[in-house]
DNA sequence: TCAATGATTAGC
DNA sequence: CTAATCATTGAT
């Protein structure tokens, strides 16, 4: 089962980020209970871009996006919000998907939102999200998403800024911002 | 050593 | 629109 998600992760990160709308993140927190979403949004940071966290060399901050696929990347922004990342590809490329957005029972919209419900910290960084027995697991839906996927630009970036790498599922409530123009092209296409 | 900068969010 | 808030980064 495993086997479909690590395929899926070593392909090329803007493909994985598309694919990954309707999967599930879970987390085990410590006193037993689970915090189970369904990922809506998401920003593909593939290998050679300028907006990337890895775009200019290995630091200790990036080291995970050039782990293994599968591994979570997580990284502290702007001093007191916590992001999460599905590590892509292989440990050549340093490529990553940003979840952006989440359907938790309460709805998760943000990527920092969405670490505060899961209880996400750096102290996850790395923890490799296919091994069943990991605190922040990454599970495949049972069928794909019935939403369609909207394609459109990533956020709070000032470098490859009008790269269509942003996907999100239309109409879910954990979205952290619509894009109405590239909606309404949708249904209108 | 030091200043600038964020893959954000909440609140005017 | 701006403040919050600080580790990381790249430049001295």
């Amino acid at each position: 089962m495993s086997r479909r998600a690590r395929a899926l992760l070593r392909g090329p990160t803007s493909e994985a980020a598309a694919a990954l709308l309707g999967w599930r993140i879970e987390r085990s927190l410590d006193d037993g209970s689970v915090v189970r979403g369904r990922i809506v949004e998401t920003e593909a940071y593939p290998p050679g871009d300028p907006a990337s966290h890895a775009y200019r060399r290995r630091t200790s901050r990036n080291a995970s996006m050039f782990g293994p696929p599968g591994i979570a990347y997580v990284y502290l922004i702007y001093g007191m919000h916590w992001c999460l990342n599905v590590v892509t590809e292989s440990e050549a490329t340093a490529s990553a998907v940003l979840v952006r957005g989440l359907d938790v029972v309460e709805g998760a919209a943000g990527p920092a939102r969405l670490c505060r419900v899961l209880d996400v910290d750096g102290r996850l960084d790395g923890t490799d999200l296919l091994d069943p027995t990991s605190p922040l697991r990454l599970l495949p839906p049972a069928r794909r998403p019935v939403e369609p996927v909207v394609v459109t630009t990533r956020i709070g970036i000032t470098r490859a800024a009008d790269l269509p790498l942003r996907y999100y599922l239309l109409g879910s409530a954990g979205v952290s911002r619509r894009d109405r123009a590239a909606e309404r092209a949708l249904s209108s296409g």
